[in-house]
DNA sequence: TCCAAAACAGGATGATCATCCTGTTTATAA
DNA sequence: TTATAAACAGGATGATCATCCTGTTTTGGA
């Protein structure tokens, strides 16, 4: 009744096929990555992804011969670029890491309240459910982690060679960004509000007292006072 | 070959029974609480925790009718009583709220250290398991969420009303604890090292002046000079 | 002692699921 | 054109799973 069929790309009712694999291969990717977000990876079933994808038997066998290859290829490929686009890019295009991280926590609000649903960190949905399951996930998704915490703390070096963030320690604070932004989408998903995305912003930009528009020499000196104990 | 078969209290061989509901229910929760956490909701199959409780099949449907019924049982009773042993009991007997934050991480990253294995935060576990898949489910978690952030707004508030944290939003300072540390647990499980919860904690602390051992008034005067802009 | 309800036993059932297998069609290179 | 492999179709299969059902034992009150 509700679910739309999904058709091949010609609707003519013709036998003729056109073998287009990778087309293929991305619409699997797209619906198990689709499926695996919201229902979880166990509470999707192979059959489901299949008639949502208009893909056969044969065809999902041919390019994911299991099911965990299938998700292995969804964590490595779709999970990663999620990270990418949303956190990583963005970070490194931002003027520093904090009003970087400040650009996504609220972007990512705006983009949550304005869709009226929160499904979560990607990332984070998967590592829940997948970290202790199978070795090949766990380390799939740790390096993910690894990446993401690395880049911050990359920025944040590059802030402090351009004379910034002096009391800042690089991976600290690329740890606890993360983990602040990963437990809070854990609460916006639970309560379906995105909410505490910014609470939690503000409670991080609240401790420290680097402001945004500073040039980097009044910034260090005010940093410095604090960093003397 | 590996799995120990859970025997009932006695083990004569004889045909005579003992009726006993509740020990029944907590062998059940007991199990389920351990599956549910290890291997997650779905991945847990009643069967699995039919032999590992030694319970049958008829025992367990009566107890619990459903496997649904029996999730929020251990949402209910189990979750929520393992956040309140490891955070909000502990919290609450601290002597200031920073204090009790800082002795749960600690308490939490040493007990994972010394049993060499993360399983994650039981909250989070299940919150991102269960929370898209059933309405009861992310009710009764978000509840949870809500009282864990509530104990702890309410430490800091108690500790103003003791002349202390001057210039800290209750509730923020509780989201983005609970956020902290629900996300340096989804890293550490991930990553299977507790270690970024103490890098966490640092960075929690980093930003706010606030020490443990100084008196009220001191802390307060730091405090006051930093909120004004 | 007796009876009704709770507690428990254990198998039946129908549905679902991931994987596999045998073919058929399409593309590619020789 | 032809041979070969890739791409795809679609059903078979065996295993697993949650629930249900019938029957037996135990318990507690009348």
């Amino acid at each position: 009744m509700s679910g739309e069929i999904a058709t091949r790309s010609g609707s003519r009712s013709s036998k003729r096929r056109t073998n287009d694999p990778e087309g293929m291969r991305r619409r699997v990717l797209d619906v198990a990555e689709d499926s695996f977000q919201t229902r979880g990876y166990h509470a999707s079933s192979l059959g489901d992804l299949m008639a949502a994808a208009g893909v056969t038997g044969g065809a999902l066998h041919h390019h994911f011969p299991t099911k965990k290859a299938l998700a292995l290829a969804v964590i490595e490929e779709r999970v990663a670029a999620a990270v990418q686009d949303t956190w990583i890019a963005p970070l490194q295009a931002a003027p520093s890491a904090r009003e970087g991280v400040r650009a996504v926590f609220e972007a990512v609000a705006a983009e949550l309240e304005q869709q009226g649903f929160v499904r979560g960190c990607p990332l984070n949905n998967l590592a829940h459910e997948l970290s202790l399951a199978d070795a090949d996930f766990r380390s799939a998704l740790a390096r993910i982690f690894s990446g993401w915490r690395q880049a911050i703390a990359d920025k944040v070096r590059e802030d402090q060679e351009m004379g910034g963030e002096g009391g800042t320690d690089p991976d600290r604070f690329a740890a606890l960004t993360v983990a602040a932004y990963s437990g809070a989408m854990s609460m916006a998903k639970t309560a379906q509000d995105a909410g505490v995305l910014r609470e939690c912003l503000k409670g991080l930009e609240e401790g420290s007292p680097s402001q945004s528009g500073l040039p980097a020499k009044r910034r260090r000196r005010v940093l410095r006072r604090q960093t003397i104990r």
